[in-house]
DNA sequence: CTGTTAGCGCTTTCAT
DNA sequence: ATGAAAGCGCTAACAG
């Protein structure tokens, strides 16, 4: 296999490296028609300058990262496909991290970043205020960093959320015209939406005249251990409950543990969870749910890098787009 | 931000830029004493150096890209773990492309992936025998492919994939039982897994001596169409059908038309689908699945592909990983 | 308009 | 055991 570079390219036109390097980047400082003859050529032979020369020469990557705890859940999925539209558009490369969740997973792959091997990251984020953020304006100051979805707005970075304070308001004032007995379900508190939601739902019951009670709040590190306490609650239930479900898959393995104790929702039962699963109502065809706008949210957040990364000014820092209740 | 460098910390200890690379890389050649000073501040200061210049000058990356038809199927998103925990445990990075299933996305990503972006390939590949391929083989020459799940028999390149003749043949014959009016569902003959698929349907049916209908062959390029299609179909239907679905999104768009009709699955139609969503039964409570190996068949198609890059052997260029039907 | 040259940060050969 | 120096392929400052 013949290795090319712009070397040979070089020789071949009689021109110095230089010459061939201005006509792959559009230089005006060289002739036209030796800009044209080189580039038509190397379009022929589809000669790409090797990109790491190219990095270690420019500092740039045209590549970008993207931190999500999960790749499955149907919010990261959209959302990712929002990205990729915007990177392709622009020439850049996508890196998917998964976090898992883990703060530890973040923190390394943070670490890693600092490398240099993408130009900006797009993250959503594990981290909390109280927990390390440290890795975040570590590697903050060498390469733009934007949030998406989860964020800290303590700190000096652009993000992209959605309205999780008002549309928890909302959802949770849904939920309650059919049973005042709502938990709530969620990660934990720590990640910022959560907090946000919460702070939501209790609002809502504060607006209603409803007495809040911590052990109505359910944080569950997985599913197995959401299934198992749905389980011994909906076993033991007396009255028709609610739930406000913030994390799709524990409305799945409450769905599932209704399915198992013969629970009909929503009669016996009463949901309302986040989700943008593109079946979700086929299997709880009369479930309401709170619609994140996934896709426009990767996209602005993708948008905003590039122009941190142009080095561009940016209009706002800061983009709340809203979710939707379906009914 | 002080930018820190192999040359900086050579100049801190007195030494040549050569020692310190050398420590780095654990050479014998440097004392024992010098490489134990130099990198434990190294860990101290957590210098990483810089992979633009490592890659130019080795000619590695440590990334390896995927290419994957669809992000959201459930089949890839779990081969995607897998994947991710080899990847991981070896050092690598990992690149994800979506080929939404065109022949043209497809190319354009292996054409830029001959720049040198990656080390390695791991790929679905949406092209077939008679499709062009010269971009595969091309890409090949300088570095390695593997083929997951989809492949190409026909090229010397390494594969992992599922028996899907011979279970596709299982599921058939199950679902016959039920109905003898089976349609087949897929994306495109064109699609490896799908011809081997199709021809494990048509061994089932002359197994069971019913005549093969093409009428009853239903490939399409998109859920609308599916919609399309099944709606009509179901519509008009006179007897009991069945389905045998090779395409996970295709199956729930079936399940709609059905739930927008009131026709129960599984007494007025049976369906069979190739899944791995881990709610599928959830919404389709009685349905038979097709469960392929999705997280073994992407750690194992890491590896070999791991193995190919270090230029080690490999004892064995294919691997068939059997799917489980679930009743 | 074009060529020469330096240098991005790293690894490795060659010399000591 | 260590250092000096070359060079991976590219871009850009400088010179003409």
């Amino acid at each position: 296999m013949q290795k090319i570079n712009q070397k040979i390219i070089a020789k071949k036109f009689g021109v110095s490296v230089s010459t061939v390097s201005r006509a792959m980047n559009d230089s005006h400082q060289i002739s036209e028609p030796v800009k044209k003859k080189i580039n038509s050529y190397i379009k022929k032979i589809k000669f790409q300058p090797n990109p790491h020369a190219r990095s270690l020469r420019n500092m740039k990557t045209k590549t970008i990262a993207v931190l999500v705890p999960d790749i499955a859940n149907s919010f990261f999925t959209l959302s990712l496909r929002g990205i990729e539209e915007v990177l392709h558009k622009n020439g850049y490369n996508l890196m998917i991290f998964q976090t898992n969740d883990q703060l530890e997973t973040e923190k390394q792959i943070f670490n890693q970043l600092e490398s240099g091997i993408v130009d900006g990251v797009l993250s959503a984020c594990s981290s909390n205020k109280n927990g390390a953020i440290e890795h975040i304006m570590k590697l903050n100051e060498k390469i733009p960093v934007v949030f998406f979805d989860r964020f800290l707005k303590e700190l000096p970075i652009p993000y992209v959320t959605t309205n999780n304070f008002e549309v928890s308001i909302e959802a949770t004032d849904a939920i309650l015209k059919e049973c005042t007995d709502v938990f709530f379900v969620g990660i934990s508190e720590k990640i910022s939406v959560t907090a946000e939601r919460l702070m939501g739902y209790k609002t809502a019951l504060s607006h209603n005249k409803i007495a809040f009670d911590p052990k109505k709040i359910l944080m569950f590190e997985d599913e197995a251990s959401a299934y198992k306490k749905f389980k011994i609650l909906l076993q033991n239930r007396k009255n028709k409950s609610a739930f406000f479900s913030t994390v799709e898959r524990y409305t799945m393995e409450l769905y599932k543990v209704c399915t198992e104790l013969n629970i009909k929702v929503p009669d016996d039962i009463a949901i309302i969870s986040f989700t943008n699963h593109p079946y979700i109502h086929l299997f709880m065809p009369n479930m309401p749910i709170v619609s994140m706008p996934s896709f426009d949210m990767g996209k602005m957040s993708t948008e905003i890098l590039l122009t941190l990364i142009k080095k561009k000014k940016l209009l706002k820092p800061n983009y709340i787009l809203p979710s939707t209740i379906l009914y």
